[in-house]
DNA sequence: CGATTTCATGGAATCGATTACAAACATCAT
DNA sequence: ATGATGTTTGTAATCGATTCCATGAAATCG
């Protein structure tokens, strides 16, 4: 491989002059620098990245650490990172957690060596004072998650507003009866309990601990909580679900047992994933901005980096979440 | 930050001994070792991979080229990449192609400048004589994709036989009329139609030009193309589709016209998707096994890069497709 | 015991760029 | 003519690691 001094020498000039041209500076004349550029192009030079990188101290590479690859909402965040990574000449390097504290914590590695300048989490497993020590080797941004004492940018969805919505929107359907579906503990999964139980006090309605539900993901578990969900002597006549997966293997379940969407079962899905619109009924659910969300957290993160934003204190953007009335409750 | 130097003269040892213990080569007394390794934690070192892969002339990192995020049998090769990827200590840059013949290029700028090992092709747009010079900058893998005069190893699946399989399983229902949706004109899609018009053929059907859509790819090609289909005086009784979305969409929109599906309509999907299975009626379709064919080349890839595999001849891996009967056809 | 091999360590070159500083020269106002 | 200013170019240091080679000490061997 052709390197800078290889250019150099071919043409005469000195390697401080072929950067020159390399990086477009002023000051080098019309005629060298068009004799450089016929030299590279006859030698096939290409500046080497990690001699660049090495030197400038910078990668432009974002870590962007993401749960599952296959959950579709997640890819929209990634789409929306990606778009805004691009226009300013950034590539991402996909890290996927599978939902493990410790690869987390592995992939927050690539900080502390200097292979990526930042980190994007859209979803943090850890506590915020095991990620805290890493903020010093360069920005960390928030997306699509909340963590009370994080001392970064964070970029949110109001999910408290999101849950409410669709909470409220089942009651003014007459139900009384409502069954949750949560996902883990995070603080995400607090913010629609926080939602959900504000709309069920403000209508004077009680929520039995046995309609609530823990680790719904996945279609599997969609299929395993709607039967439970059956199997209860008080059963409740709505369920507000963690995802569409999870709503739409229920649809499908009840569809099986013979039970009428929405007229004996209510069911509310989250997320307005494509899938949504695709089964019937069509499932009312909660549209959350996944590029929009992934795009402003690109955007902050690029604002960090440049110094244009102070990335090592608290701040939060918030962006709504609305209901999308369809045919399932 | 702390640089090997640092960690030298706090030890009082030299650059190359440390850099001995930090690479764990032999050759080293055990009390140095260890006088490293407490000097490393207590300066707070990290070894600057920018550094290294400068060295060492390696990044450690592959571009995976895909044309959208959001297309879930890409994410599901990915996935199956990013698993053999994490095994041997590889990172994954993401390069949405977004199906465009002029960023496909751009990203192979990633190979010349050395700021990737190699790429792998999960789809290709330029023809190949386009991707060929870059052969010389590192491995370069077609992933599901297959062309004909590429000089780099292949893992493909057998669309014809995927696509023969579906055909006939129409045929064998009773159809005589059979209607086509076809993607772009890509070597995989030329195999499907080799497939779909053998099975054809061999039953001794015609199969007339009015029947044959092109560019079919989203829910909304999809809606369109069935009420076309629908509009035809004579009107066919099954259709192949070039993808489960496609497939979806059509089933909903015979049903919004009332339509029987399988009875007045039989639709094939293609890639069973989670989709697939949650619509109704749930969906006859052709099985992908992306993971796999990601994995396989992905291993590949780190044969290629271990010297352990030619990788400027060409060689073909072809994995069979499968079919899934369901309810809708 | 002397010769040979192995072990432990350091010095210095190297990977391939960027950039601070200096020097040579041209331009221009006074 | 003088000094100030700007342009063009080169020299050499630098970024932070790895590794070849050399050296002395220790272990092994006949």
């Amino acid at each position: 491989m052709a390197t800078i001094a290889d250019v150099a020498s071919y043409t005469g000039l000195s390697r401080a002059t072929v950067s020159r041209v390399i990086n477009d500076y002023p000051h080098v004349s019309k005629d060298k620098r068009e004799l450089v550029h016929e030299a590279m192009k006859e030698l096939g030079y290409f500046p080497n990245t990690s001699a660049r990188n090495l030197r400038n101290r910078r990668t432009n590479l974002v870590a962007v650490l993401i749960p599952r690859l296959t959950n579709p909402f997640f890819t929209l965040i990634l789409d929306g990172i990606e778009k805004v990574a691009e226009e300013n000449g950034f590539q991402l390097i996909i890290c996927q957690t599978k939902s493990s504290k410790k690869k987390e914590l592995e992939f927050l590695n690539l900080l502390q060596t200097k292979q990526v300048d930042g980190v994007i989490f859209t979803s943090i497993e850890n506590d915020w004072e095991e990620i805290q020590p890493y903020t010093a080797h360069g920005p960390i941004i928030l997306c699509n998650e909340y963590h009370h004492d994080a001392t970064v940018p964070m970029v949110r969805l109001n999910q408290v507003q999101g849950s409410y919505l669709g909470t409220k929107h089942l009651i003014e359907r007459g139900h009384k009866r409502l069954a949750y579906c949560m996902g883990s503990t995070s603080g995400l999964s607090n913010d629609r309990r926080k939602g959900f139980f504000q709309a069920v006090h403000e209508a004077g309605l009680e929520v039995k601990s046995e309609w609530i539900f823990h680790d719904t993901y996945t279609m599997e578990d969609g299929v395993k909580t709607f039967n439970k969900i059956l199997s209860l002597t008080e059963r409740p006549t709505a369920i507000f679900t963690g995802g569409d997966e999870v709503a739409a293997a229920m649809v499908k379940e009840a569809k099986r047992n013979g039970l009428d969407v929405p007229g004996e079962m209510a069911i509310l899905g989250f997320d307005d994933q494509p899938i949504a619109s695709m089964i019937e009924p069509e499932l009312t659910t909660i549209y959350q901005p996944g590029a929009e969300i992934g795009g402003r957290a690109m955007t902050i993160f690029m604002d960090c980096l440049k110094g244009k934003r102070d990335r090592i204190s608290q701040s939060v953007m918030e962006l709504p979440l609305s209901l999308v009335i369809r045919k399932s409750t």
